[in-house]
DNA sequence: TTGTATGCGTTATCAA
DNA sequence: TTGATAACGCATACAA
């Protein structure tokens, strides 16, 4: 059917017999409208195909539909795009608009965020790791007043918060390296931020299940500025006496780093060392060797927190989380024996 | 200073002592202002904080200051966040809101467009490959009276499309590896695709330069169902009696196949087996060795794209293109003399 | 060059 | 349970 452009709540009015209020009342569901009335209006929208228009219901309500998803503009990984996929899915479940901000200059950050409320006013926000604990930003959308999901932040709570159990995964990573035999397996990894520490929780969980003590100087603590920082600290990890003879990295991306390194000291991997890396990026299995990660479940993340953005926080209706948030250790070919 | 959030244009004009038809002209740059009064306006709106409510102008214009990024939901590589980092700078430099639609299924894109259209509005539409070319997705944009620009799309126009220069890219890289004594050079493409065809196009237009022929034996044909399949005639192409010494590949990604299959064939790579992909996608460096590439300008595209779209055909400005579309030759360490 | 009054399409008020 | 009318904040026709 063509959908004529120019229909409002009156031509529905008028073709069901009914007044707008009415036509209105249906719409958002209010329960005080005859049943007789009702099915009138629907059958009247049916017939003449009209669409609520969104920026009128907006103007009106104040609320705009919208939620802005927050991402560091790091490229180097798919992060972003599967979070963007699931998030995507629930607004559209939900009649939300999607506006996605990548930012770059984090020192600016709440005055960025400061500009979106006045400009586009979303009703709420999706904070991604590393910028789930910026207190200016949240401090500025509590100010405006919208809602706010944060995705694996330090402090935890069960309204505002989305996390994955990224203990379990990481724990059954390293548990299979010590199972090869390993004993001196090296951990690159950001200490201070939540996802950090669990995967350091699932490090020590499995060392722990073995009786293995902790060797910290087999620890590399990042973010760093470049590339080239953390290769010099992988080689140097790796040029030591009694070097690692495994990693675990807290990306693939890392440990892309760790199998560059490998090949230029000519050590093979996985005879010479076992590599895990963490996230199961798409370009993860078509590594040489294939590299044996942790999967995290990104698009559900992405679906969880817009389902209880939207759901709980902005509808104030019952959120049921639904979504696998299990993190699971893929075995490809990146791990061996000690030798 | 305290943002307060009920400023209208009726408290900017009793401040600025004016009517709110005034400010309304200072604010959209009606040139038929006093100077006097403009400047009263301009710090009226200084000293109250004043931001025009985005929703109200929408009603009121029909407008929706919203454009719609619309992109292959395939999430191995970096394509469209590079996109759409590009893009959302010029959106906030022209006060536009950027919506993204991954699409996961293509059979359906027109319908999807349509309710997109139904429900937010969007004023424009950026087509990405390998979408630039539906017909009927083109059809219903203009059937709402909307913009769209496509990016690398068959049929090229001055208006409506953007391009960037694969051919000298792609020639570049070509000729490197002919310089190089490489006689038989395999290209694995999307020969059907504009982005495909230009490649091709470089990679004929490098061959005659050197007066070689075209041995069209040396071609793979995509895209494929699944990485097993580009895998399996990656692996037919390099078991020949004459097998290809280089290979040139239509992405990144696939050329991490044809290392891949390098390695599990133990070629090595540069000293048995020369390969440059495209696009410099930022893990293209990272990978061992690092992989020679021609690097696409994808953040100046999505800058481009939205400038063309917002600038010259919803604003009908002029826009000047002033972004950088060359690709050019990225020579990493993939490629070496013919042995 | 400036101001007044109206309407965009929706939801909310309040009386019936 | 329903409906007439107002109001959201802006841009514009038209009058001055």
């Amino acid at each position: 059917m063509k959908t004529d452009k120019n229909l409002t709540v009156h031509d529905v009015a008028r073709v069901a017999g009914v007044s707008i209020k009415t036509v209105s009342r249906v719409l958002n569901n209010d329960p005080t409208v005859r049943d007789k009335n009702k099915e009138k209006v629907l059958s009247a929208v049916a017939v003449t195909g009209y669409r609520p228009d969104l920026n009128a219901r907006r103007l009106r309500t104040g609320q705009s539909y919208l939620i802005c998803l927050l991402y560091f503009d790091y490229v180097s990984n798919s992060y972003s795009s599967r979070l963007v996929s699931g998030a995507i899915e629930v607004c559209d479940d939900f009649g939300f608009d999607l506006m996605v901000r990548p930012v770059k200059d984090r020192k600016s950050l709440a005055e960025q965020v400061r500009n979106i409320a006045a400009r586009s006013n979303p009703d709420g926000y999706i904070l991604t790791p590393p910028m789930s604990d910026d207190k200016d930003v949240i401090a500025v959308i509590e100010e405006e007043n919208k809602s706010v999901i944060k995705i694996l932040p330090m402090e935890l709570d069960d309204i505002s918060c989305v996390n994955c159990d990224i203990v379990a995964g990481v724990r059954e990573a390293v548990n299979h390296l010590l199972t090869l035999g390993h004993r001196r397996v090296a951990i690159l990894n950001f200490f201070k931020v939540r996802g950090g520490l669990l995967r350091y929780q699932g490090y020590e969980e499995a060392h722990r299940q073995f009786g293995l003590p902790i060797d910290s100087t087999l620890q590399i603590d990042g973010p760093m500025e470049s590339d080239e920082d953390y290769e010099r600290a992988i080689r140097q990890m790796l040029s030591g006496e009694d070097r690692p003879t495994a990693f675990f990295t807290f990306n693939d991306y890392l440990a892309t780093l760790v199998y560059k390194v490998a090949s230029q000291m000519k050590l093979r991997i996985p005879y010479d060392l076992s590599v895990i890396g963490y996230d199961d990026d798409p370009s993860s299995k078509n590594l040489w060797p294939p590299l044996s990660t942790v999967h995290q479940p990104v698009v559900n993340l992405g679906r969880a927190a817009a389902g209880k953005l939207i759901q709980q926080q902005i509808l104030k209706q019952t959120y049921n989380h639904s979504e696998d948030l299990k993190c699971r250790y893929i075995q490809r070919s990146s791990c061996g024996p000690l030798l």
